[in-house]
DNA sequence: TCCTTATTTATAATCATTCTTAATAAAGAA
DNA sequence: TTCTTTATTAAGAATGATTATAAATAAGGA
């Protein structure tokens, strides 16, 4: 049965790049933290674990080559840090995120949301829509139920 | 008749800053180049034709003032630079931002077009939503006249 | 095998941003 | 006014993320 890592060799091999040892660990460990939205350093922490004579410039250098072919989403949350997300497989689009303020917790949305919205753009903008990205900002659930738990804030 | 500075003035007395020389040139040159999303070199070189003695760390910490009182939003699309723009007097929100990736250009979207999916938000991930950022990636109009008028392309 | 190209490692360099320290300016008290 | 305190600034050093460089290695094709 094909894998995700053989699809994603595919894809690799269709741009003409190989999936090195190298780029395989870092494949998966993206694949093992999905939805942990991991700086560069994190994945090089990880990496090391399993291919321990991996250098970080290697792991930016494949950072940058899956977010070229589209695999992997490269994010900011305004910290000055960029974030590497797997895409969904499929997906044409980046997710969106919720960003708490009080406790720094990321969450994802999957669902577009946007469709509505990007056909007003498109029209009234005449702008050709190819991708988004949509954070909000505010107090996640576990934060809200924490201070109504917590008559002391 | 109070003029823009003059309130902001106000502002800063509010939250118990002054608006020094350094600070007020700042924030005219941000006033002189709305819609341009100036980053921080930007608005240094620009500040140094009116005040030259200014120094670019004065013009950061300026700026993250700013930012902390609502009055400029920092942005971010990607590029390694953080970039500011003055937020709309009254506005609670980031506008929104439309980046060509033929050209670079970025024009502003000052309608908020996020109310219905908030709401959503707001409901089924029980996320309470304080503000948002919202980017659409795409081929401007003005690429878009290009391209069809240019059988080249 | 040789030859060519892609990739990696290790380290140096770069670039945006923040920090540090001493100097300066402003504001309030006496 | 003068003294005192605090806020702010300039200049440059330091930091931290990211990218470039150069030499070494690995892979693939002829």
């Amino acid at each position: 049965m094909e894998t995700r890592i053989d699809r994603i060799k595919k894809q690799l091999h269709a741009a003409s790049y190989k999936l090195t040892p190298q780029r395989e660990a870092t494949v998966r460990i993206l694949l093992n933290h999905e939805e942990d939205h991991l700086s560069a350093e994190d994945v090089y922490l990880l990496v090391k674990d399993i291919a321990p004579e991996i250098g970080l410039a290697t792991v930016y250098r494949t950072l940058e080559l899956l977010t070229e072919l589209k695999i992997v989403d490269k994010i900011n949350f305004g910290d000055g840090v960029s974030r590497y997300d797997l895409r969904q497989e499929g997906a044409a689009h980046f997710h969106h995120h919720l960003v708490c303020i009080e406790c720094g917790a990321v969450d994802e949305i999957q669902e577009d949301l946007l469709e509505d919205v990007e056909a007003v753009v498109e029209k009234r903008w005449n702008f050709q829509i190819k991708d988004h990205r949509l954070t909000f900002h505010g107090i996640c659930w576990r934060c809200h139920d924490r201070s109504s738990q917590d008559p002391s804030q």
